[in-house]
DNA sequence: TCGGCATACTTGCAAACGGAAGCATGTCGG
DNA sequence: CCGACATGCTTCCGTTTGCAAGTATGCCGA
């Protein structure tokens, strides 16, 4: 009644916290992979020749540029991602997205998919999904680096 | 375009992770008191007799009840929360919420409620902020325990 | 009544994270 | 040219978190 932005907010942090327990657990029993890496791949996977700086990556995942490091590392080592220099300046490391990689990502993105809609399956008709999804955008987009 | 569901997952996804990043470093700075730490303060204040078992508060934070454990004793040491027995049942620990902590938390909350504010002015009608809040809601209503 | 199961909480351990410091590299003004 | 500052990444350290195991207590059917 009061104040519907703090409401909106206490529910989406709430509503955040369901999904990502939910969603991790869902990904990794199937695919291996954690929810935010997940998300890290797919940030790649429409990035100009599959790849981008760990800074970019950090700003896009809103997350720390030293949690990009340590994330990469096991994917690196799996072979979902490899490691490319810049030819015009040596600090920057590209992370780029493998072939393999790439079919992980298509594959888990399909189960990300599911499990999105199965959110909303009963008592939600398209216009609302849509006009929250519209709603969230406008709310993300005045923030640094977005996704989808 | 594709799949709105997925899109909104998505959207949510990252504004959380912006908010949870802004909202914990003012509410530190200002009050010092993380956001989550705040949140459980919130439920308590709202709770019957202000105070709540463990296992609920660990529902309603959608957090796991070791999580709850760990965050409550430092509020108790500087005197936020006190800790309470329930006659009938020795295993319950209710944590209550002492008058202190009443103060602040209405300080906090109002801290709060200008940074939700905040993220929606300009661009933003107060219709639109009310569609999100309700859309939210109604996702978050499926899940266990909500609070606003 | 009592043995087994469920519930509430705590603790040990490992994983994930952010911030600050450190290092290498690039840029720019004098 | 070069000193000072900026940028990109990595590493160290402390904090937060979840899971699983452990403990204590309550419940219930044989």
């Amino acid at each position: 009644m009061t104040n519907a932005s703090l409401s909106a907010v206490l529910r989406l942090l709430r509503v955040q916290a369901a999904i990502e327990t939910r969603f991790s657990a869902g990904l990794g029993s199937v695919h291996g992979l954690g929810l935010t890496e997940l998300l890290l791949l797919m940030n790649l996977d429409r990035a100009p020749l599959r790849r981008m700086r760990r800074v970019d990556l950090a700003a896009a995942l809103a997350m720390s540029q030293s949690s990009v490091t340590r994330m990469v590392l096991p994917l690196e080592k799996i072979g979902l991602v490899a490691r490319e220099t810049d030819q015009r300046d040596a600090r920057v490391g590209y992370v780029v997205l493998t072939d393999t990689g790439r079919e992980r990502v298509t594959e888990a993105v399909a189960t990300l998919d599911q499990m999105s809609e199965a959110l909303f399956v009963d008592r939600w008709t398209g216009d609302e999904v849509q006009t929250l999804a519209d709603l969230l955008g406008r709310l993300s987009s005045p923030l640094p680096g977005a996704l989808a």
